[in-house]
DNA sequence: GGCAGTCTCTGGAACGGTCCAAAGAAGGGC
DNA sequence: GCCCTTCTTTGGACCGTTCCAGAGACTGCC
């Protein structure tokens, strides 16, 4: 009844088990005929290796780890396609969890994942306790991809240049004529290097003045109240940067709920380029962090890593595009 | 250098490894002392134990592999939830891995999961392609969760009862005054569930001639195309009932192209009740699959089925309800 | 025929846990 | 003091692989 091992592949194929081993690993030295009979054992049981006990033996499982931050926010699918590809041309696997769902369970993920003893562990995002991938990283090579925290001593960062995606976001309203431009910011390091940038491209412009900025939480209903608070000032913004798209679309409701036309009465930029911004009905302008890019990257990183795992840990920006869509266009009164 | 095993905390409380043992796995009869001992050991060489030694040891895992058909429709989040909450109580973690990210590399990830040994495999959704399922099952227990196929010998399926959603809908617009009204159809045997369904209640509304349905392929863009053929008939419909909230979000944006507001001019009912349709920006009437009891159910007959292997597989459907948003009213006319 | 050198193949020792039968310690009754 | 029980603790077998040293078989050369 129970699973078939590799001592019953080696009886019916009447050669000993350490010969299996050797076909299955594609060793060469084994001669044609017993090659075949073991395959042909194998494709009769229809035997699997054991990945526990082939793990135990090679002191090592071939898999990493990804943790995500919350799958609620689907920004980083095509970042797990990237890193897919990469690592398994290299020969391992990509095993998933999400900190958010575990979250309220108390259970510690990358914990989970160290004791599963994985080569290797991808943080995705910003985890909410930084502990963990501390701890994490003291077991495990540990590369953290699109964040910027936490700062850690062996732990290599790969993300998007938010310094450039929030220049190039701000610059495309000036240059679309806009000079009342607010930004609705984030939270955390990547908030911070998107507010700081979007402040010094208006200071750059001579446009401090008019800069303004709203805080936000990464939320559409965050994003929805932050614009209301902005139109509602007597000087109102014509053009806003939301820190993500999902700020984003909460800016654009609440605009159309304001009775304004968007982009005609205001302009809207997003953050992100997920696939919310490319949804036809929304169509937001937005900043493309290449996910897909950061993914491989942070993939040769964390091979990188596990190949010489006392090298220093360095941080690795990957340049982002400006998207331009149905969202910006010039400013109410002609620029 | 490498990870401390439970002989090296042995030797440090000065104790034997199965003693070590019995105080990890929360053994009585043992010793107040000794137990301290043990922990303080554990504690200070920050002990973890491998999972790949115990499981091969223990002949299981506590592990239950999680397919996905595509991370990018992330309609599967809160089934996930529920999913995670149950199995989590019953001691078994939780590993996920993307069908769709892995296809293009021709890698069978249920083929992963069962070299991984899992307890056991639920997949979610529809999944490209049947066979997979059925060899898994072959070797674990395996229940599909939201998805009416494959329907194999010894796998359960739990899904929302679409002919009840889809009459929910149907009927909603019926109940609002729309007599003629289309449905843009999924794919697979859900989709064909809610069309049937869809043309069964306006049959027995005496509406079977004004019922129309065009076929979409459960995106954006197949609903969008759907809603122009639909929009392009001399007679055009009122309302429209789509296969899902991603197709009805195409409809919309369709719909507005055409100059319709909506629901002034046209109705619009999605299915799923993902967080798309929460958006205020969108902000759908849709049927609720009651994705987080499916996932608490699926969870429940996994539990069951690795309790016991060899019970019949059985269908097991959740009572999904009308989510109403913004997106349908009255039909022009006053109906 | 003997011997070195290849080429193939094999048995047994890991790997790090769990489990179990049995050993050792402690306590009670005579 | 001895035997019997009960309570703790232990050594060793085992889980299913890989790895390695070395065993056999065969070849070619002197």
């Amino acid at each position: 009844m129970s699973a078939p091992t590799i001592r019953d592949v080696a009886a019916r194929a009447g050669v000993s088990k350490s010969l299996v081993s050797l076909v299955l690993r594609g060793a060469d030295g084994v001669r044609e005929d017993k090659r075949r009979a073991v395959l042909a054992a194998v494709e009769e049981l229809g035997y699997q290796p054991n990945a526990a006990a082939r793990s135990l033996s090679e002191r090592r499982t071939r898999t990493v780890g990804v943790l995500l931050n919350d799958m609620r926010n689907p920004w980083f699918v095509e970042l797990l396609d990237g890193l897919n590809r990469r690592l398994y041309d290299a020969g391992l696997r990509m095993l998933l969890a999400d900190g958010h769902l575990n979250r309220h369970l108390g259970e510690d993920l990358a914990h989970t994942f160290t004791e599963l003893h994985v080569d290797g562990l991808i943080a995705v995002g910003t985890l909410p306790d930084p502990g963990v991938l501390r701890r994490a990283a003291g077991r495990v090579p540990t590369v953290v991809a699109s964040a910027r925290e936490p700062v850690l001593p062996a732990v290599d960062i790969v993300a998007n240049d938010d310094v450039i995606g929030a220049r190039l976001a701000t610059e495309h309203l000036i240059g679309l004529g806009h000079r009342d431009i607010a930004h609705i910011a984030g939270q955390g390091a990547v908030g911070e290097l998107r507010r700081r940038s979007f402040e010094a491209t208006m200071r750059a412009h001579g446009l401090a003045d008019s800069a303004v900025v709203e805080q936000g939480d990464l939320t559409e209903e965050g994003g929805y109240r932050a614009t209301v608070r902005l139109l509602s000032r007597v000087h109102r913004p014509t053009a806003v940067f939301a820190a993500n798209d999902m700020t984003c679309v909460g800016a654009l409701s609440a605009a159309e709920e304001t009775g304004l036309t968007v982009p005609r009465d205001l302009s809207l930029v997003g953050y992100d380029n997920t696939y919310l911004s490319r949804l036809r009905h929304l169509w937001l302008t937005t900043v493309d962090n290449a996910s897909e890019e950061v993914g491989r990257r942070a993939a040769q990183r964390l091979l990188e890593r596990i190949a010489e795992p006392g090298r220093a840990a360095a941080v690795d920006l990957v340049t982002p595009f400006l998207e331009v869509r149905g969202t910006t266009g010039p400013p109410p009164s002609g620029g």
